[in-house]
DNA sequence: AACTATTTATAAGA
DNA sequence: TTCTTATAAATAGTT
């Protein structure tokens, strides 16, 4: 896409290189960020520089998400409008979202999987001979803990989601008592 | 960049949306595949869709990406250039994810008190009483900005997950070298 | 780090 | 949906 067409193929000189790297991974960076505005999609990107050194887009991320999540919200619906059927739409909303953690938790599981074998692999050989074993092992434990965290937090999300259905309920019940008398 | 310009924000139309967010993700991947191709680099792309439904460049897995960082290593360099130089990178991207993994502890950290608070709340007064919907719709929201802060948390850990692997190829493939010698 | 000549990506349309 | 096509964007080579 410029002044001429290129093979696509490694770039020979390192210098050049480089130049495109930092080039295409903005552009690559950039067009997730369009994928996400538009389609309000959640988009993570992970390159690794030919010198190792890593780019992310989405990492300071959970907040540039919540941010992003939180402006479409307050867009969506108007606070006064909470009245009669909104409650329907509510309980409507609430059964997606918890259909959507089981998504979650699935991923969670199938993560947790990956883990494990991962961690069977590692142990079996204790492969990083030459490299710092220290390091490898620091890393893993972060990564057990991590993945026990996310566990705990499907979990609860899932009795929080819960709660909320009784709760809900009780509300209808009580809106159906008004009713009655 | 098609017929016209389009305003950078969310689509309203959602069968424009998910047209556009087909579109604009295989483009992405293809961007992502040419960075790997033309740079020598690891790229790895995990993108949602508005459904929900996951979408990735680099995988049936990590795999693909494990597959490709090993063919890029046996073409770029001698196998026994594995030894010297290389093990600094591969330390130094540990040192990155180890950082990472640190960030994302905290964050994890933080969302586990919140739920703690909210069960606190909820299971404390059983609020039915109040039940406000104005409350309901807090109580939405946070479950809401919870799955997204658990899904993020996913996807970091899966790309965790997947630079273990590289790194662990990458020490299996020194140690096999070292075998044949 | 900027600047274009071109190539690519893609929004509409068929 | 898949394929065109007119335009907008990205970017390779240049300064």
């Amino acid at each position: 896409m410029g002044r001429r067409k290129i093979e696509m193929k490694l770039v020979r000189d390192s210098s050049s290189r480089q130049v495109t790297f930092t080039k295409r991974r903005n552009g690559v960076f950039k067009k997730a960020n369009e994928l996400t505005t538009l389609c309000g999609a959640e988009v993570a990107v992970i390159a690794f520089s030919p010198g190792g050194k890593p780019f992310s887009y989405g990492q300071p991320g959970v907040d540039a998400v919540a941010n992003r999540f939180l402006r479409r919200g307050s867009v969506r619906s108007k606070p006064d409008n909470i009245n009669g059927t909104a409650i329907e739409k509510l309980s409507q909303e609430l059964m997606n979202l918890m259909n959507e953690s089981e998504a979650e938790k699935k991923k969670a599981e199938m993560l947790d999987e990956r883990l494990k074998k991962m961690n069977l692999t590692c142990s079996g050989k204790l492969p990083l001979e030459g490299l710092n074993k220290d390091q490898l092992q620091k890393l893993k434990r972060s990564l057990e803990e991590m993945k026990e965290e996310v566990r705990e937090s499907v979990k609860q999300l899932e009795a929080s989601s819960g709660l909320m259905l009784l709760v809900q309920k009780a509300a209808d019940d009580k809106e159906s008592h008004s009713n009655n008398a």
